[in-house]
DNA sequence: ATTAATTTTTAGCCTAGACTAAAAATTAAT
DNA sequence: ATTAATTTTTAGTCTAGGCTAAAAATTAAT
């Protein structure tokens, strides 16, 4: 069966809030993630439902089923390698290639992505540190910790970013934080959650909780 | 302004149109090409010279603006870019590419096709040997002459097709005909005007006039 | 247990871009 | 110059995917 545009998005933030939980993903935070309104959703959701891509029971919720998921998958394969290419081969920063793979995403064409899975030597992740699934939707689940987590005085790699937004990526490239860099928490402050870090040699740097909570390391 | 993907279809089909001739295009052939009916086309031409893209007047025909050939010819920019990319780089055959690049043609980035032009050399010219518009929208008048159109005993190079339907690239392909190719025309059936070619040390080659007309060749 | 607030759904409307059938204009043939 | 054939346009309809406003269901607060 085929996919529209729409319900390719539509299936990708199902995905993303399904992720979170095992509960049943209300209308609203769908609407929120879509800007649309909720009566659209509530028209989306039981044209998925239709489809067989998700199941919907009307004032309880939505999951995807099996096939949403697969569906769901493979665009995300797609906006992540594409974002490998953009980043890799064109030259392009970290927080300048969401827009054009949430475009590049939506092309349709088998090959074409092994293709490109293979001239870019098969990653196993974007450059934002989140992994990109294999052709048959198998994704690792890599069990990173969200800075914020992270204990006083503990030290840590940078993994990855739990949001793509070009604001958040490029103050993070301001303060010199990029894929790989140690961290060592050297101060938590109990008032704000905010937390101060040592890179490396460097005088330590100061960051809010809410950017503490979007980057994702290993101990 | 924004151009949709069914306006951008209908401009760079306009634009080849207009190409051949001097003449108003008639809303029929614009029918043909796009697989529409007449009745959508008039819709869509009322939009298009709305818009400003198109000067038409009813029953008259139409023809592309200076901004319409504009938009016409970033399309093909864009659509030549990405297939070269499909061949150079991830190893596509010349008749599997133009689906995709229908696809890709629409990704709307100006840094994408420019960083993407730079990743390819700034090639001159697409796997079909069509010239690449410039950034400008300059795209140079090759002057290349239909092989059906060579005189008996001359030889001549390659150049290009004026077709890229998957069957016909194929069948070139099979009879060894690739860009660069060195024909000699050693025989012009006057009964139904099909060629006998002689390429390289080869045996000749009988080709029918329907596809000498669709070889690009220069003498 | 009611009532109030919130969330979700339904009903009805809109636009883009297709379609068919009928009308109008143009072109070709007597 | 009429008439016939062809092409093009108009009028009206449809679907996808949005919207608002009102109704219904669920959840929270008395
Ligand atoms: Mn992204
Ligand atoms: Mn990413
Ligand atoms: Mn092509
Ligand atoms: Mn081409």
């Amino acid at each position: 069966m085929t996919t529209s545009l729409a319900e390719e998005n539509y299936l990708k933030i199902i995905y993303r809030l399904c992720e979170g939980t095992k509960e049943d993903i209300s209308t609203n935070s769908i609407a929120e993630l879509t800007n649309n309104k909720a009566a659209s959703v509530t028209d989306m959701l039981q044209k998925l439902a239709e489809k067989g891509w998700v199941t919907y029971q009307k004032y309880q919720g939505v999951r995807l089923t099996k096939i949403g998921q697969n569906i769901a998958l493979s665009i995300i394969r797609k906006h992540r390698l594409w974002e490998v290419f953009l980043v890799e081969k064109l030259g392009y920063n970290w927080d300048e290639v969401h827009e054009i793979a949430e475009q590049l995403e939506h092309i349709e064409s088998e090959t074409l992505i092994n293709k490109l899975d293979s001239f870019l030597d098969f990653p196993k992740i974007d450059p934002h540190g989140d992994p990109i699934p294999s052709q048959e939707g198998e994704i690792p689940e890599l069990g990173y910790l969200h800075l914020s987590e992270v204990k006083l005085n503990e030290t840590c790699t940078l993994m990855g970013v739990a949001k793509d937004s070009a604001v958040f990526l490029q103050l993070l490239t301001k303060l010199n934080l990029s894929l790989g860099a140690r961290l060592e928490v050297v101060e938590i402050n109990t008032f704000d959650r905010s937390v101060s870090l040592k890179i490396a040699e460097q005088e330590p740097i100061f960051i809010s909780h809410e950017v503490a909570k979007n980057i994702l390391v290993k101990v």
